[in-house]
DNA sequence: GAAGGAAGCGCC
DNA sequence: AAAGGGCGCTTCCTTC
């Protein structure tokens, strides 16, 4: 594999051309305005392409029209082997290090704002590449983190693709929504019809004719004057009340929510041309899931799917996998009794069949608790019998539990380290009896310490999931793109992203090809992560013209 | 008036 | 006896 160091020096690049142990064997200047023609000329040649961040290179070639398929982005492999237990840091670190540690993503108004003083500018990229080719080459478990280090490249790839063609977003559908939901858009710092009625009749069921219900403490200090003592306001909460203004709060604080986060004032801001274009940050959670910035990506509400609707001719492809984490976990645990569960499209129901609960709603909930840490209720009188008939499966989170409660790092299946605890317990080891004055008391200390053991259960669960799923979307953008001609939005292209969901946008024509990569990427990444231990990853696949009629 | 925390709620 | 993971965003409310 080629592999090219793109380095910015004021108005040019540079091209460093590299062996695999980072050498420098050639070097290549060129004109900044060249470098899409010089990149789109190269491609073909397998190239690798090195740069200090994706963020800071790949949007500009994706509106020069150029696509790349594979590439190293530096920043978020430095992350990830910073804090890998298979790497020795010493080969790693440098001078430069800090700076690469405090390297954070651009987003393209603030490349557009700082073009001139930007903190990359004064690391170097050659040299970085070189000392993590160098610690790669000494790692334990090297192909796992090879596999990691590329998938998460491959991610800040698709992500750059993602936020460049934009989710098809109908501006005219979503305001229809939210007029016959809310009524009329209203002028500036005025409420919506409905809620204004809503409102009305909140404050006369109360007895309160100001009351403002947005503002929790006025409305906490509303309901207790009416004889309801609930302990907060939050919508769970007041539903199991019986009280006459309680249906139309409860309605209020719905319509109320949706005006919020995906009114009128959502649409003028995150929706332009028809598409809805937000930032992923790929490794931008300690997991190794994404984080997102910019119109609440993350959590766009069902209420508002509707209005996402593929363009004429084009379809949605919506896939997303079925109880990912449990199968996951089965996985990496070499639970066989859990993979036998997993081979059936419900994990929860083939547990039932299995005889090891009595009913879905069960295995449900104690798989989540085994997950979370929840032994609390339902899911902790399960936890005994599911530790009985799956004792790899529990015996693994039960392990990262301890150890974190320990204060010790654990890791996903592919390496990926958690943070160190941080806090005052976590200075102490577990048994030096009674804490001295001005210590954090013992119970203080434990439960940080239970806490901390939830966190690192959830951990290697939740960040081996991520990488499943990087190594499915990884492959995907690839498959793809090998469909379709021109460039990635003129291809069925992927849109969105979320942990388990992908929607791609393509062509009617070749939505059940589509279909059909969508599995075979799935089954593909089962095989990255897991060789040949069976456990399967079946997905819900829908062909659709808008993301609401999914699923 | 800016900044930051808490409450609350949406997604997985 | 108590013990449920990870996010982003908006508003309210306190602090400086």
């Amino acid at each position: 594999m080629n592999r090219v160091v793109l380095v910015r020096r004021g108005a040019s690049v540079e091209a460093r051309e590299c062996g695999d142990d980072g050498r420098v064997v050639g070097t290549a200047r060129l004109p900044a305005e060249e470098l899409a023609g010089f990149v789109r000329a190269r491609e073909p040649g397998r190239v690798r392409w090195v740069w200090d961040d994706t963020t800071r290179w790949y949007p500009g070639l994706l509106d020069a029209g150029v696509r790349v398929e594979r590439c190293t982005d530096l920043r978020l492999t430095h992350a990830v082997l910073r804090r890998s237990p298979f790497v020795d840091q010493s080969l790693l670190t440098d001078d430069e290090t800090p700076g690469w540690d405090a390297l954070q993503p651009v987003s393209a108004t603030e490349a557009a704002l700082f073009p001139l003083d930007d903190p990359a500018d004064r690391l170097d990229p050659v040299g970085e590449h070189r000392r993590q080719r160098v610690a790669l080459a000494a790692a334990e478990e090297r192909s796992r983190l090879d596999l990691l280090l590329a998938a998460e490249s491959s991610g800040a790839l698709a992500a750059a693709e993602m936020t460049h063609a934009g989710l098809p977003w109908r501006a005219d559908v979503h305001e229809r929504l939210l007029t016959e939901l809310l009524g009329p858009r209203p002028t500036a710092g005025r409420r919506p019809a409905v809620l204004e009625g809503l409102l009305a009749e909140i404050r006369r069921a109360l007895r309160v004719p100001e009351l403002n219900p947005d503002s929790p403490g006025e409305l906490l200090r509303a309901l207790h004057a009416a004889g309801l003592p609930v302990p907060d306001t939050r919508s769970w909460t007041l539903e199991r009340l019986d009280h006459p203004g309680i249906p139309a709060l409860l309605e209020y604080k719905r319509l109320s929510r949706l005006l919020q986060a995906n009114g009128w004032n959502w649409l003028d801001t995150w929706v332009r041309d028809g598409r809805f274009r937000p930032w992923f940050l790929p490794g931008g959670v300690v997991t190794g899931r994404w984080a997102s910035s910019g119109g609440g990506a993350l959590s766009v509400p069902v209420q508002v799917r509707p209005a996402a609707v593929a363009d004429q001719g084009w379809r949605f492809v919506v896939a997303d996998v079925a109880q990912l984490e449990p199968r996951v976990l089965a996985g990496m645990s070499g639970d066989t009794a859990m993979a036998e569960a997993a081979r059936s499209a419900d994990l929860y129901e083939g547990m039932v069949a299995a005889g090891a609960v009595a009913g879905r709603a069960d295995a449900k909930v104690g798989m989540l608790g085994a997950m979370y840490g929840g032994t609390r209720g339902e899911s902790g009188r399960m936890m005994p019998r599911l530790a009985r008939r799956y004792p790899r499966a529990i015996g693994l989170v039960e392990e990262a539990a301890r150890a974190g409660e320990r204060g010790e790092l654990v890791h996903t299946l592919l390496g990926r380290g958690s943070p160190p605890p941080a806090g005052e317990w976590a200075a102490r080891p577990v048994d030096l009896g009674e804490p001295a004055d001005e210590e954090l008391p013992r119970e203080v200390r434990d439960r940080h310490r239970r806490s901390w053991g939830r966190f690192t259960r959830n951990f290697v669960v939740q960040g081996t999931g991520a990488e499943w799923a990087l190594c499915w979307l990884a492959d995907l953008r690839n498959r793809l793109w090998r469909l379709g001609s021109g460039t990635v939005a003129e291809r069925p292209h992927l849109v969105f992203f979320l942990h388990d969901e992908v929607v791609v946008h393509t062509p009617g024509h070749l939505a059940a090809e589509v279909a059909d990569e969508v599995r075979h990427a799935a089954a593909a990444a089962g095989r990255l992560l897991f060789g040949s231990f069976p456990v399967d990853f079946p997905l819900d696949v829908s062909v659709v013209r808008s993301w609401a009629e999914a699923g």
